[in-house]
DNA sequence: GATGAATGAGTTTTCATTCAT
DNA sequence: CATGAATGAAAACTCATTCAT
């Protein structure tokens, strides 16, 4: 009887092991002839677990968005008023210790221009509908508990608009520095106009 | 007696012949091929007035970035208000005549993300400050009015993130019909609060 | 105690379980994995009893083969004049309820030029050969009962390769609807000649 | 100012030097790089002249087709009786000389089972066509000079076809030998019947 | 006896760039 | 000044066959 592999579980394995090289050469860089070096196995057997290239480019992003998302929600709930919940969620597109996911986020968007692949699109969109529901769910609690003023709902969308907007900048233009500053700046700003005055 | 010919002009020429190509295929599908036969030249003759396949499209966007920053500008100087101001600047980002300098843009970004080129760079940050100086004109001046209040400045950043924000979003998950509602909203309710009450 | 498998009957059933993958891909497109998924065993089992690829191909035509020679004879023996014997005997090239025959009669000489293995030859030429009997046999009966004059035997290679000939040009050309009229057309101008005036 | 090449004269010239290749190998075995390698040019090169392999075989095909055709011709003119012109023409699929073609012939009908392309269907027909066309005027002549009965036309179709069928079986069983006396013993029959007695 | 996971050589095709003319 | 013919490295992907269990 032959051995029964765990696909799903080799899947990952294999993903996992070419989370370097995504990051150190970008998904244009990638080459199937290096995923399956990398990762001990056959360019055949990659083809057993993935259907084509950019199956295994989904299965990293996937991978380590569900990773990441976890460890964000975490964050989340121990920031004590809105503004801070709301920095602390601007702080991946500055955060030293975020730089891996930064780089994911910008391949991942990356991809979204160039290849228009369908599952990957409707990841993305799910990506992002969680990232705003998580911004509304933050900005309904600050109303509900009288911190902030009730036409702030109207603020969620453009709020992590914002957000994914310096950071496009920053990545475009490589300058990383201010990126934090002109956050906080924002949401300072809004937060003196929409957080109830005591 | 040899032809002299105006190197410059003859760049631009060749770039500009390609404006189509460009729009059709994005930057990925554009083969040198193509490029040498849509101007009209050898092929040979391309690599005389650019340096590499990278250096056309750097002069295709520089030269379509300019023509629109004119007409862009025009618009913004017969706007009344500054929300309206602003909204005529954010509309480049959903308006139904601006479908191709959408389309410039994504490539643009898309270009960024993935061939972090020097030269490209710095132009790239040029055009971010640029637009980013605009908004901080269009602001100042509706402080200097009476428009808004004093604090406005601060958002004036934020601003152009966030329709840059919303915009990458739309095209990351194909869904244009909400850009312009999302901006004018947020926009909206922002101005509500920074605008003087008479 | 061990379960004595019966290796002909298997390699038999595995064989006819890719009978209709045959039919719809024709040989090329057959690949090993299907049919052992197709036949619900692994693919190590084919490699116990089969050779090789080219060997289960072996097998399936020769079961097809014999089948449909089967049902051929019993056809040919309730056609009442050996005019019509021959023109039964050459239906099989053009007959609606053919079509699966012409597929596979079709892939078998595909398989003969392209692949000249020694054991599908001798099979080749056996079925050739069984073929061309028949028509001696039908021919011989014709002179025997004075239906036919005494040369005509020497036309039983002849109209055999003919009907052949006939269909090779029509799956070559991708026509098949003359197929009917010009063997009949040459089988009735040739028996006029060879059938004894009363 | 560069070479102009002859793109056509180029083209048979890379299908020519193959030749050799593809009357050792046929045509499965051939690879691009072989045929590259062997006309002396780099694999970029030979998608500059043919849109994909099948084309190059196309042009090999085409090229020693239309030779033989030529030189077949002449032959046909030379013969004096209509009955030696039939075996004239019959003689390509037994002849020594006519070994070339006959490989040639053998992958031509290969390539139309298994790669049912437009444009070799087409040539397919063509050549087909030619064929049947010879024979109806040798057949019309020896009608009108008296050589023949009437009724003869009806056989031209069935010569052909027989000549054909023949040549199949005799590639599908690798035996050439009896090819020669099968095709003389239904020609000579025939023409027994069918040529006008003095 | 039976299996199915693993393989990797081998295939076609693309295209930026060079350089002889 | 201008050309376009030639290149070849590099890519994604297939599948018959093997062999440890």
């Amino acid at each position: 009887m032959a051995i029964i592999v765990d696909k799903v579980q080799k899947r990952k394995d294999i993903a996992l092991a070419c989370k370097e090289l995504f990051f150190q050469n970008g998904i244009n860089d990638l080459t199937v002839s290096q995923v399956a070096k990398t990762a001990g196995v056959g360019k055949g057997t990659i083809y057993d677990y993935f259907k084509n290239k950019e199956d295994i480019v989904f299965e990293i992003v996937n991978i380590l968005m569900v990773e990441h998302n976890e460890s964000k929600h975490e964050k989340l709930n121990s920031a004590s008023s809105t503004r801070e919940k709301i920095k602390t969620f601007s702080s991946i597109f500055y955060d030293e210790k975020d730089i891996e996911l930064r780089q994911l986020y910008k391949e991942f968007i990356s991809i979204s221009l160039t290849n228009p692949d369908k599952e990957m699109m409707e990841f993305q969109t799910a990506c992002t509908n969680t990232y705003f529901e998580w911004f509304q769910t933050i900005i309904d609690e600050g109303i509900a508990n009288g911190e902030l003023i009730e036409s702030s709902q109207k603020f969620a969308r453009g709020m992590f608009a914002m957000a994914e907007g310096i950071f496009i900048s920053s990545v475009v233009t490589h300058t990383i520095d201010d990126v934090k500053k002109e956050i906080h700046q924002f949401t300072d700003a809004l937060f003196d106009l929409i957080e109830v005055k005591q």
